[in-house]
DNA sequence: TTATTTATGTGAAAATTGTATCATAATTTT
DNA sequence: AAAATTATGATACAATTTTCACATAAATAA
């Protein structure tokens, strides 16, 4: 019934609602979101539909109770426990994003095998990656980011995966397959990069035409 | 003819096949590939055969060549010169990544309105934002990453679009649509940990029953 | 040399994803 | 109160993407 980028759909229907609630909106139409995003109006209505979100015909949709409906669907109730492991730049940039504790999301811990990135004193603790299995286990982390240097990136997801982690979104180069218990979602960023540096080559070859 | 994800697959391939490369393989099969990537070995032939990579019936396709040709595919006769707007952490990070270079992407240039964050002499120069459109004008740059807070992301893409930019990877939580002149593809980092952390808890659920 | 094997290349089929259409119900206008 | 309007919700349709199936060519074996 969901299908892939349906989540991801919802996410920015989430954003762009809440943009509109915070300029006093009450009511938004399927075709109001869909201009804004792209996308025709019949998918944010399926999309809706898909997820019980129900409007009244002429009346469209009631902003609060969409916003409060998507909180439920992505399970908002409870703040998301998350680790980080791999305290590199990009590791250290994600745990200090300000971006997730709005969302719900709480970096919980960082683990690395360099001594000098410990930290136990002030704000999110860094610990030795040794001591990753016993924290997944006591504190029932399911989620996790991955952002270890390549060289120990295999090694480390198996590392996860005996510690019984459900979720890795996964920033290191080596791409992933995910399995009946544990998901890993790739983030790619060179490959990312070299796309769209095709696109935008192609697309100037195309105009000199 | 080409379609959404090919060039990513592309570059999944390419990864691959070096690695086979490197471990002595001249010639692959293409369920060799397709097994390690888990998609069917059809997919990768069509691929291939999309972009003009032809094998020897029975006898697979030979490493080095294809090699060769994704490389011609992905334009990477020249170093791409990209740079970075925005150097707070995320972008201080990607400007220290160490996997863009290999991959013939050079950082050229950071951006930031910080006047604590300028640095000319060493390295990697960062500039005021005030001197982004002579710059990339100067150096005709077509690529950039957007790694500005969201207060101002708005407003640099104004500036960018203005500049002649022609692709941007936004990492900004803001959505930005591409136009005819200017491609932006959009990373939002906390919703794929959202869309992460829906599949996992929606798996969890499924156990319980 | 002929038969057998086997992996490519391709066209048809299936699956997935997104759009168009329109009857219906709620609202507004007359 | 009846008529007109209009946005939803459902379904049919279209487009895209991926897989299946198999004829064909190249390599090996007999």
């Amino acid at each position: 019934m969901t299908n892939k980028g349906q989540i991801l759909r919802l996410l920015n229907y989430k954003n762009l609602l809440k943009h509109l609630q915070s300029l006093g909106f009450k009511k938004v139409f399927s075709d109001n979101i869909s201009d804004t995003l792209e996308i025709s109006s019949s998918l944010v209505r399926k999309d809706f539909g898909n997820f019980g979100i129900t409007g009244n015909r002429k009346g469209g949709y009631d902003i609060d109770s969409i916003l409060h409906k998507i909180d439920e669907i992505l399970g908002k109730d409870e703040i998301q426990k998350v680790i980080i492991v791999g305290v590199g730049r990009i590791g250290e940039a994600l745990m200090n994003y300000q971006g997730f504790i709005k969302e719900g999301i709480q970096i919980v811990a960082g683990f690395d095998s360099e001594p000098d990135k410990f930290r136990a004193e002030s704000g999110v603790p860094i610990l030795h990656i040794d001591k990753l299995t016993d924290f997944v286990r006591e504190n029932n982390i399911r989620i996790c980011i991955l952002a270890v240097p390549q060289m120990v990136a295999k090694y480390t997801v198996d590392l996860l995966a005996a510690s019984g982690m459900g979720g890795i979104l996964n920033f290191t180069p080596i791409k992933f397959q995910s399995t009946q218990d544990l998901t890993i979602n790739n983030i790619n960023i060179v490959h990312e990069l070299e796309n769209l540096i095709y696109v935008v080559n192609k697309q100037k070859e195309n105009q000199k035409q």
